[in-house]
DNA sequence: GTCTATATGCCGATAGAC
DNA sequence: GTCTATCGGCATATAGAC
């Protein structure tokens, strides 16, 4: 009853930082331009986040969540097995890389933008994100009865954001299939020494935030 | 004839620009805290350099080959067998970071920075030295007679940042250590693929900068 | 070569009207 | 809830003296 189309507005606030701060980089974008991109003036960006930080925190959490379901539904059939899985993370993030505004991976960046200020919610957003991908990947590990899970999933995150990062820097996303055959290397490497499960499977959660650009993480 | 001391004062103003930049992020410091930390006014900064992107270029240009010296630098035995390097390389990733003014690389953060700016001298920058390591560490494992030497070099470039990055994200060195035991167990697999070749070595440059914080990059 | 002083504009953030 | 108008500060870059 208090809002007339708050919400709306807050959420176009933020499908412009969420643009531009991805496009062009969060420091390089002044809350001048995300408030112009929403069609709104500065004050009333300001009347929903209370400072550019808060802005950026809100940014980060809204892709955490999405970036994850994004690829905990790759795979229709939650019988494939592990190889296949990780076989289609790097063909995402290939396919990702693909797209002319893909920019590398926002946690990353925001991380390294605020590499010099301690506790800013850029860095907690991004460990937080990174750290529930990894747990992501030990689960599915886990699941299919793969020795030593926590290790390798540490080791596929690595490659992962190697790959990503050597991509955005060379923009040549042959890397990501350097890193998807090092990572079935390293699994293959850790099911011979492992001991083999019984198998359970997961199902993955809808996204609960608007439509986003699929694509543009990592 | 014609500079008094210009050179000191410029070599002066890199360095500024060295512990600014790497400390805080480019965008994050101005020209003035650069000349103010230099101890010379931005006149003067800018008889020595055209503008701001010509610094940044100057500064990742700096850091390129001896960064490169370093690693190559790391093994003093020149027999030494490939895994004994590849180790030490992800040991010195491990030191390096513990370095409580350590924030990650320095050229995938000024990538990631400037990702949005096609052209950018940043990127330019960054992507010469990665492509320069990656080289390097080709060299390395075609002397040591790996198969596929190019293929297991480009999986260990991506390792390596990975790591750092992982690292600089959690503030975790162990991730080094995951990376460095990954990068072992890529190199036996492709050495027991690979055909053994006779053995040549390389004698490292020296640094033709003065006296860097060795610890700071990677 | 280095200085003082300044041009010009954008930065994040706020006051107060409606 | 959104607006107009504005604050003080810092951004990159430059003019001209010495």
């Amino acid at each position: 009853m208090v809002a007339r189309d708050s919400t709306e507005t807050r959420r176009r606030l933020l499908a412009a930082a969420d643009k531009l701060f991805y496009g062009e980089g969060i420091r390089a974008v002044g809350v001048d331009a995300v408030a112009a991109a929403a069609g709104v003036t500065k004050r009333t960006l300001y009347y929903h986040f209370a400072s550019k930080d808060h802005l950026i925190e809100a940014y980060l959490d809204g892709r955490d969540l999405p970036t994850l379901e994004r690829y905990r539904g790759l795979i229709a059939d939650p019988a494939a097995p592990a190889a296949q899985r990780i076989g289609q993370i790097f063909a995402l993030v290939e396919n990702n890389a693909r797209h002319p505004d893909w920019r590398g991976c926002n946690f990353v960046r925001a991380a390294a933008e605020f590499a010099g200020s301690v506790g800013h919610p850029a860095r907690i957003g991004a460990a937080r994100h990174k750290k529930r991908f990894e747990g992501w990947l030990r689960e599915l590990l886990e699941a299919e009865g793969v020795g030593d899970a926590a290790d390798l999933a540490r080791q596929i995150m690595i490659l992962f954001d190697g790959a990503v990062t050597q991509i955005l820097i060379h923009r040549d996303t042959s890397y990501a299939k350097a890193a998807g055959a090092a990572a079935l290397m390293l699994l293959r490497a850790h099911q011979t020494e492992g001991v083999p499960q019984a198998r359970t499977s997961r199902r993955s959660r809808a996204t609960r935030t608007v439509r986003q650009e699929l694509w543009r993480n990592v």
